[in-house]
DNA sequence: ATTTAAAATGAATAGTATTCATTATATCGG
DNA sequence: CCGATATAATGAATACTATTCATTTTAAAT
């Protein structure tokens, strides 16, 4: 009943292709994309059915939408969540932060995105762009002269992003909350060292000490292996 | 035409369920879950279309089927690929290799398992199963003394799996084959320090040092940097 | 060989994505 | 402001495919 306010025509198919993203995006994260009927979204989003495809072509492109926007949504938010002039390593541990949060709160639009197969290649875009967030505040960092010129910025964001999104589903698998701790520690494996960030993370937090305790034991190990 | 062959009940009825989960397999990992038809399916398995759900309850059954049978050979794979008497540091090289390379050439089935959605909790049994191989590979460690018995295994094992997940999604993303650098780099950030691994990954390994340059230069940062 | 049970079949059903002829709404020239 | 024209929206009809189930085939048992 609550029709589209006045507004120019292009507010209101803006409008009208927001509300149909927001419908799909609950939809499709509360019952995945094989439970989700585009009959449902359209009706969430105050559409007929035949609408939502003046707007998507099919229900996976709608998908692609919806993820798309969530994804550049994330991107603006990781801009907004760093600060620009801090050193780069204080940048890396709240866009850490803010990523591991993030995916935790929003964990099945995040499981829609890396949906099986041959998905079109430009569906990636936004996550690429995504990404290089952690690019530039590395790039920032070595442009600074705070790290140095052959920093291999594309393994290390491997190790970042892959350890904060294996960490989240490792979370949810055990319906456990967001744990800074996963951050810090990560952080620590990443720079081979946790005590100098033991003030962020206030004193209580043990598995930094264990985590040293390990690395230290196994790189002893990894100096008197040889290898076959 | 080719009927299977005279055959006990058991193995008759053992060896259709494998075909069908064999032409499921393929089929899936060609098409995706959406793409692949269960009408296809059966004609690849040479057999009527209802005959596969006398074996699966429905489609999402199936795709459980396959993906659950790929996690326990990807088990049984590892614990050959790892020499039980090498020390854990050697060990974990061992199945970092198997793993990277396991998960590239089967890159679709990998895609397939997590798949969106309210899955059925013991759908990720399998799973769960062959992170354990890591597990006992610490654990073994620990027993033996050669790491300290507050070892943070399931921190170091989302590190370690979250990696090497990451970095195979970046490698298709580029088309790129196998490349055992991941896992060196990947080992070396572990430890921080790689040095001890450059007699395994050949001398030609240049990002090995430039990672070390980097993770000081992180670390000293952060040394520096309180947190707000 | 006959009966009984188990397994397999594929045509019929059901559910949902997608299309498209029709209707409503907006734009514009006069 | 009115009619003509274009644009957008509608939802009933269509198409496609997962799933069911009455029937048939095959195997087991007596």
């Amino acid at each position: 009943m609550t029709a589209t306010p006045r507004n120019t025509p292009r507010e209101r198919t803006q409008a009208r292709e927001s509300a149909i993203l927001d419908a799909a995006e609950q939809i499709f994260s509360k019952a995945g994309f094989d439970g989700a009927k585009i009959s449902n979204i359209a009706r969430a989003a105050s559409v007929a059915e035949g609408t939502v495809y003046l707007y998507y072509k099919n229900k996976r492109d709608l998908l692609a939408g919806v993820v798309g926007r969530f994804w550049t949504r994330l991107t603006l938010g990781a801009e907004a969540a760093i600060e620009p002039d801090a050193p780069a390593a204080e940048q890396l541990e709240q866009l850490g932060r803010y990523h591991l949060n993030s995916i935790l709160e929003q964990f099945e639009v995040v499981s829609l995105t890396y949906r099986a197969r041959p998905q079109q290649e430009q569906d990636l875009d936004q996550v690429r762009e995504y990404v290089r967030v952690f690019d530039r505040i590395m790039q920032r960092g070595v442009d600074r002269g705070e790290l140095p010129p052959e920093t291999p910025i594309g393994q290390l964001r491997d190790v970042f992003f892959g350890t904060l999104e294996f960490s989240a589903r490792t979370l949810k698998l055990r319906d456990r909350a967001y744990d800074h701790s996963v951050v810090t520690n990560l952080l620590s494996i990443m720079v081979g060292s946790s005590d100098s960030l033991s003030s962020a993370a206030k004193s209580k937090e043990p598995s930094n000490r264990d985590l040293m305790n390990t690395l230290k034991s196994i790189q002893k190990q990894l100096k008197h292996s040889g290898d076959s």
